[in-house]
Formats: C-alpha cells, sequence, structure tokens
DNA sequence: CTAACGATTCGCT
DNA sequence: GCGAATCGTTAGT
C-alpha cells in the first residue's frame, strides 16, 4: 500500500485534478479482500458555480458536509435508490469540490470483482459506469468520510505516463437538469480504453 | 410528516 | 430504445 499523500488532493483546480487522476490505481480492501484497477474516466464537480454539483452554491447539508472539509476524502452517495457512487473530495478546507470516478479497468482482484457483480467474465460492465465499478469494488456508504490513506480505500500513483492526447474531454453524463452547466466539458476518459462509461 | 426526485443499471422489445 | 427498480435526501407543509 503506497497511497498519494493527501496535500495531492489539495489542489485547487478540481478540473486539473479529475484528468491527473486518470492512469492512477484505485484500491480497496473491503472484507479482507484487495481489488484495485485503472482509473479510465472522470468527472469534475465544483461547489461554486456548478449548477450539477450537489454541493453547488455552497449548498451545506449533512450529505454534502464532507465535501466542505479539506481534500482526500470519500464522497459515497446513493443514487436512484439503487447504486453507490464513488467521488474524491478535493481543494482546501472550506472549498467543495470533488471527482466522480465512472469508470475503472480491473486489475487485482478480478476475481472478487466479478463476484460481487454476479458475473463469469471481465468485460466492461464489469467496471465501466460509477455505479458498477462501486459494486465490484465493494465500495458503499459506510466508506462516506473515509480518508483516502485509510487501509480500505486509497489511491495509487503508477508509473505509466498520460499524455494530453490520450484524454478525451467532453460532456458530464446525466446531469441535464444543471441547464447551462451541463455543457461543461468536465468528463474526461483515456481514449485508448474499452472500460468507459456510455454516452 | 409528506412528496418528489435523482451524477444509474438492467432486462425486455 | 424504453421503462422499472428502489430509497435516502431534500425542501416544503
Amino acid at each position: 500500500m503506497n497511497p498519494l499523500p493527501l496535500s495531492y488532493y489539495q489542489h485547487p483546480d478540481v478540473v486539473h485534478l479529475a484528468k491527473d487522476l486518470l492512469g492512477k490505481i484505485l484500491c480497496t480492501q473491503i472484507d479482507g479482500k484487495l481489488t484495485t484497477g485503472i482509473i479510465t474516466e472522470t468527472e469534475a464537480y465544483c461547489g461554486r458555480n456548478d449548477k450539477a454539483c450537489h454541493a453547488n452554491n455552497n449548498k451545506r447539508t449533512a450529505r454534502t458536509e464532507i465535501m466542505f472539509q479539506q481534500g482526500g476524502h470519500a464522497y459515497v452517495y446513493l443514487c436512484y435508490g439503487i447504486h453507490n457512487l464513488f467521488n474524491i473530495t478535493t481543494n482546501v478546507d472550506g472549498l467543495a469540490d470533488a471527482i466522480l470516478i465512472r469508470a475503472i479497468e480491473p486489475f487485482k482482484g478480478i476475481e472478487t470483482m466479478l463476484d460481487r457483480r454476479g458475473k463469469v467474465k471481465p468485460d466492461k460492465t464489469l467496471t465501466a459506469g460509477p455505479g458498477c465499478l462501486s459494486k465490484a469494488l465493494g465500495i458503499d456508504r459506510r466508506l462516506y468520510g473515509s480518508p483516502l490513506n485509510s487501509p480500505f480505500i486509497w489511491i495509487e500513483d503508477s508509473d505509466r505516463t498520460i499524455m494530453a492526447s490520450e484524454i478525451t474531454t467532453t460532456t458530464r453524463i446525466g446531469v441535464e437538469y444543471a441547464e447551462e452547466d451541463a455543457l461543461l466539458p468536465w468528463r474526461f476518459y483515456l481514449n485508448s480504453s474499452t472500460y468507459v462509461s456510455k454516452r
């Protein structure tokens, strides 16, 4: 276990971090089982001036509270009453930014992921999609607020260097309600990966 | 207390 | 392509 330092998440530009996280390794150890995957798709959400963000306009509620703490924590919430969506909080204390992880490419613990997902073969349906990857990695709301250097969930750097030309930049998914902010180019994915969610 | 609504996924057509 | 599933969060009565 060699987690990124928590200082990494204090960066003031959530859009920069959303891109920088591509290629890094998301790791969990839940129920004693290690599962890891390469981050292939992310979306940035900003707590100020972004109608798609739960904490927009500095809206502070029990659910969004963790986003207002200093960056480097897990923000996990239930979507549609069914899916646990995993986000990484960023920025300094008081500024509520977060990055939604939308897809990973399975790396270690693939048997465990298949088991959790009720599948027999690893293909993109295993971990492409925010609800899918959470289920595969065993992430649920019990991890809400966990620091990203905990023994249960963390992110590691990789040797791989990601070139700007390897990244596709586009609009976020499922945020039509955000009106003009739905047009912000704040979704990023590795264009070489098959593990990317639909559009 | 009540009601409306999702940062989605899956199965069926 | 379409619609159901399913429940915590939120805002309003």
